[in-house]
DNA sequence: AATGTCTAATCATCATACATTAAGGGTGAG
DNA sequence: CTCACCCTTAATGTATGATGATTAGACATT
């Protein structure tokens, strides 16, 4: 990579930690190749192997588990192997971003303007049967909250998340998803009877064009929407990130 | 959030790991509002709290740390504290996850069309002249390097990355670094001299556009770039994530 | 065929000890 | 007075050994 303005020339030699290297050693592994399900041996096997005490091996396994690129079971034929994916876990690092640095509305608006019409073009072309059925049954149940504030909004990010799923598009659902804690809050506190109906009747519009598979009218409803949605301004310099339920 | 289609009655119940109860109480905490630099105290000081041995709370800090919620310093005066933001671990958890599922080429590009000309035209509106005369440096320095690929292609990625950070927005950049290490090794591969002279010319138009403050122009240019670049498909079952460089 | 039981493998946790690192203060030379 | 150096001290990094808890699989029982 060329170097970007800011980088530094080097980076401090920080580590100098025997876990880090060996957990550096293991993500290169992993990226060399490494699919889900391939055991790594056990505590013991991997100390002896690097030739430290358990104690460091189980430092690199505790960070390597909490980068999601590693499972460890107990028991017998336990040990270590290579993780699942779990979307979950990158959009909850987000949030942990997202947090320390912390997003303003605009930003986290202008993410969403700027990602989620195309996805609802997305979602227009490659939504399945079932798919639509799930999004009509949150604008449904959305309807029948119209005065439960909390509710409605989870329904109606539900909605929006629904639509990332619809997209076919795991990278965009996981930018989306990440996204939803930071939104939670902001739009709660802004949903009267009023905004929530019309948010409903939008969203019933927008799953139209996508039932109807219109990829551009699905687009231009999108963006309609959350030219509306945004213009309801939270307080820019707050931090705005709670943690994922999970 | 309403139960998503598919969920289980319940789910699994894992660990149950004490250290794992502790990550979750900090994370808590974490996110009810503690800030970078905030002191969480020693290892000693959080084993006497929470009523365990220096071990399980080892495993928890070692977890949190890999989640960018803390830092360690060993000597005097050190111990725990709330870390610092960093994108770029953000980043690497995405391309974890990238590894993980396998993404294919066509949600790749899908995601760069969804987001990268939304983003071009938030450039326009927010650009500094030092990020104008970065992504003006960036294009000068392709065309000099039309003969090798490799260079040509670090440059033109940072073109883009640019542009991100251009728009001032740190959520969208955080998402296009995260697909960084997707994009290297199939754009490389693709690059003759021939479609090395026509990108760089479009990014240089790019970069007018947003000079002007044009964002209508931008948008649909980045666009249409777009639109040629991923007309070059890729294997689109095969993985594409290697590791990040640090 | 389903259920209970034993056993070995393996991680989770604890206790203790020593090594290494870094901050801060004290000391002496210039 | 200022600077370089060393020493003390606080804190993490690593090692060793031991015990308890959990799991898979084989085997026995209903």
């Amino acid at each position: 990579m060329a170097t970007a303005p800011g980088d530094k020339p080097w980076r401090p030699v920080q580590g100098a930690r025997a876990s880090g290297e060996i957990v550096e050693q293991i993500r290169k592994a992993f990226f060399g190749g490494m699919m889900p399900g391939d055991r790594l041996g056990t505590e013991s096997d991997l100390a002896e192997q690097f030739g430290v005490s358990r104690i460091t091996i189980r430092d690199a396994i505790r960070s390597l588990e909490a980068q999601g690129i590693v499972t460890v079971r107990v028991g017998a034929g336990g040990g270590l192997r290579i993780a699942e994916s779990d979307p979950d876990r990158y959009a909850d690092a987000l949030s942990i971003q997202l947090h320390l640095m912390g997003i303003t509305w605009e930003e986290l608006t202008e993410a969403m303007r700027s990602v989620e019409p195309s996805t609802a073009g997305l979602a227009a072309r490659h939504a399945s049967g079932e798919q639509v059925a799930r999004l009509r049954g949150l604008v449904d149940d959305a309807h029948a909250a119209l005065d439960d504030a909390a509710r409605f909004t989870d329904l109606a990010l539900d909605f929006h998340l629904a639509v990332a799923e619809a997209a076919g598009n795991r990278a965009i659902r996981a930018f989306l998803r990440s996204l939803r804690s930071a939104q939670h809050m902001k739009f709660e506190e802004n949903t009267s009877r009023e905004v929530a109906e019309r948010v409903a009747r939008m969203h019933g519009e927008i799953l139209d064009a996508i039932a109807d598979g219109d990829a551009d009218l699905a687009t231009s409803r999108m963006n309609e929407h959350l030219a509306l949605v945004v213009s309801h301004p939270g307080k820019s310099d707050e931090h705005l990130c709670v943690p994922l339920t999970q």
